[in-house]
DNA sequence: TATGAATGAGGGTTCATTCAT
DNA sequence: CATGAATGAACCCTCATTCAT
């Protein structure tokens, strides 16, 4: 019997879990599997998650918590609306290409398995944080006129989608650099004279 | 039982299958709902399809293989690279909108389960054609000067979460030409003197 | 795979898990074991009944009510109270000695397990029975005045151990005859002339 | 956690045991509720018995001995049979009702569970003291002629049962004189003049 | 003496797949 | 072509038992 702490057996099965249920999905991820991968039995999985389900909430909603406070915190002391977009995108990129696995984890089971709420709600938020930078832009003339609402779920679509080609095609790499610039001018040349 | 064609029982199995999978996921879908959905017996789907996989895939190749090829004749026998990215995006929502069952399954287990490499094949493909038409729309000096690859990139990126936005959530509607125009201008003013 | 008509099949099944049951108890009874016994694979046990749960009730409710309704039946065609009271004794004790099993199942699991309701009605009704016997034994002089409950009460009481000893120990056998005798003796008026 | 007496520490055990052994029987009952009800550790219950066979064990016979040897005893010291019979009917249903606990447990898993022969011969021994208690009683002529073996196999079994009902039915309460009527009623000579 | 995290065999249940009819 | 009873591997979860502390 390895003897180790609690809270890094727990911390052990987290990773674990993460790995497993990123790759096979929550439906086909299996206990045993976790339980191997994290260097445990499968009832010490059990001591410190009541069953799968639970496991799996405790993932998602750890992490969006997480990342959902950091991202409100740092896209509200910014004052101007291009640098909190430019942050805004930025952030989501960078926390993608460092947690590949929940961000499939997250698109995957979206909307299917519980924690549906949890998500859902996670993901009006971050429209509604854009809506705000949006208008605030609109307000000080640097965006151009437009239905607020429609544009930040149109951003906040698009950038979901990055983020999910990302971790799912390894060849397609997009830069927050890159992306900031098609948000902010899209596709047409704009210094030639209309 | 009623006797029917064969071809009859097939596309009831496929329909069935449709719908089965795209709420359950794949792991979860159960071959006796698929049946019972059909009208058929349980060994009767699998006269038509080797086993549960295959019946996956012929699914998703199925649809893929039918939308791949309508967008790309449409896609291409268009001249102005401005109407053929408008076309490109319009024909996509509208599938979308009218099979969003086939969007759910496909992003939800994209790269997940088998298929996958149809799957990274057909987003490719998609990708190279925005890129041909971004790369025609510089040519032409309708398109500003940029990275034609990684721009597709993040085209078709966006489209993606934009689908998977609106098969997910209800509230999210996106019009065709909404994402044509933010597309095509994307946020910032452009009117204002530079 | 073998065939078997599926009444064939379930009627296996319930031989078996009577065994299985009353041999090692309900805790710790176990389906695979039934199967086994039954001769059919476990996944055939579920296709007749949704659970262990479901399994056991069914066994204990099904012969319950069999016996139950005999019984009544018997009992109250039978005009003697004497004559009654007697094949009363004598049915429980031939049903016991043909079913040891359900009897050990039924008094071992008596009010712990699921199912309670219906066994501690079961027992009322029977004790309702005696005591509509005894009251009109009584007022046929046949049998001595007494608390018709409690002596109710005390001969059901005393019939139910009498079938556990048996069940249990093989060498207690008891004779319809002579608990008649027994209880007959108890009940009967003594003041008058033999 | 305090420092115990071992001997503290095993009665705690013990009590604790008793009533989740009775609440759930043998197979359900779960050591760490035993373990939390006694305010002891899980190892801890393993410093005192081996495993919950002997913790079981020890439970059944030591409160078989215990009540045994009292009744044998007050059973032997009394001289008239009808007086010993009386006793040792009340005996057994005061012990019942002060440990309605251990009769659930006694009878529930008597003959079922290890610890059958312990159990056989406790019933043996009762109805060897049943039948001697007959036995005189015919001698001195004050219980009929009867086949006293059988006699004593119907006592016990019949007392069995009303145990078992009061502890099972909390609507059945019998009285020791009550019992006693019955039994006495049933054993006693008639045709003598009164 | 005492603790409680850890183990892993075993039990209930599901379901893709087969095949006799 | 069609049926659906039957199979059995594999999953989730429990719990008696151990042992490092």
């Amino acid at each position: 019997m390895n003897r180790r702490s609690g809270i890094e057996s727990k911390k052990r099965i987290i990773d674990a879990a993460m790995g497993v249920f990123s790759r096979h999905g929550y439906a086909k991820a299996n206990i045993r599997e976790i339980a191997k991968t994290a260097g445990i039995s499968v009832g010490g999985v059990y001591l410190y998650f009541k069953n799968k389900e639970e496991l799996y909430k405790s993932l998602i909603n750890d992490r969006m918590l997480d990342f959902g406070s950091k991202i409100e915190m740092i896209a509200e002391q910014t004052k101007s609306p291009m640098v909190a977009l430019s942050n805004f995108l930025r952030l989501h990129i960078e926390n993608a290409l460092k947690h590949k696995e929940i961000i499939l984890l997250h698109i995957r089971e979206h909307g299917f398995t519980f924690g549906m709420d949890e998500k859902r709600q996670f993901f009006r938020k971050q429209r509604r944080l854009i809506e705000k930078i949006i208008l605030s832009g609109i307000s000080t003339g640097e965006f151009r006129r437009c239905n607020a609402k429609e544009m930040a779920k149109i951003i906040m679509g698009s950038l979901r989608g990055i983020l999910l080609s990302m971790a799912l095609d390894d060849d397609v790499i997009v830069t927050p650099k890159g992306l900031n610039e098609f948000v902010l001018n899209g596709l047409l040349r704009k210094d030639k004279k209309e």
